[in-house]
DNA sequence: GTCGCTGCAAAGGTTTTGCAAGTGG
DNA sequence: CCACTTGCAAAACCTTTGCAGCGAC
């Protein structure tokens, strides 16, 4: 995702408009290596500007994903928002849905499919965060 | 995932018991690299099936999931299941959500983060599959 | 002043849940 | 027979949509 001054200028361009709710959501989503679900995002600017709504937070994400600023995932139902584009590697807890990205232990090579273009990749890794070890998350 | 009878076994060391329904949708479980969701489990076993419900298919395979022999993952809102839980790599059309199982360009090595227990990865690759591409899949 | 954006509330689609009836062991 | 499962339908959940009013430019 480019930082905020530029998201603002490509908006110009489209012939929209900078509003105090777009601001807001970009710089929310700055710096974030923890792929936030829109309530998150949302709960997160609520504290500046408390009559922001829902809607206009996945309104604004889904066009920065359209944009091709934002990557758009879904864990258990629920959309998390990813603001890197590039190849990188990330870990997801099964219990508690949390992502974290990580230094990418090494970019594999892409897979050669006749007819299909690639334009992105991640890796993923599955597994059990230190916090829900600790309370238990193994059978059952 | 196991191959059917192993699961039977499974099931029955549990406590549970073989339905024609479990067997049905564990059949229809083996041999796909193509990631189905649950409606098109359920469409596939509601031809020699036509009694099944939704629901069933959905408890069948959320107990899979729970018993490590399914992976669970959404695309744009739907759950898809791999019977595969091993590393591997798969290609995501972002136009029409086809998941195909591709052949590991190389399984590249766990990262290494304190407290994390890793049990197991996939490589996504994001991308237009030639029949959406010609189509036109670009911008817009 | 115009056109796009916001916020509200209602709709939409997928997945889960509760419960009576059915069935495997 | 008992316990587990099924199937139905309703509920729950997240996300999208329609529209009147507001605000950026």
């Amino acid at each position: 995702m480019h930082p905020t001054p530029e998201l603002l200028q490509i908006i110009r361009e489209r012939g929209g408009k900078v509003t105090p709710q777009r601001l807001a959501i970009y710089e929310a989503l700055q710096g974030n290596g923890t792929h936030p679900t829109a309530e998150a995002i949302f709960d997160r600017i609520r504290a500046a500007m408390p009559t922001v709504s829902l809607a206009t937070v996945y309104k604004t994400l889904n066009e920065l994903v359209a944009l091709g600023e934002l990557r758009r995932f879904d864990i258990n139902g629920v959309s998390h928002f990813d603001e890197r584009t590039d190849a990188h590697a990330e870990v997801v807890c099964l219990k508690c849905d949390t992502i974290v990205d990580v230094a990418s232990p090494g970019t594999p090579p892409a897979p050669s499919i006749p007819g299909f273009e690639i334009i992105g990749q991640t890796q993923t890794f599955y597994g059990y965060c230190s916090h829900c070890r600790q309370i238990g998350a193994g059978g059952s």
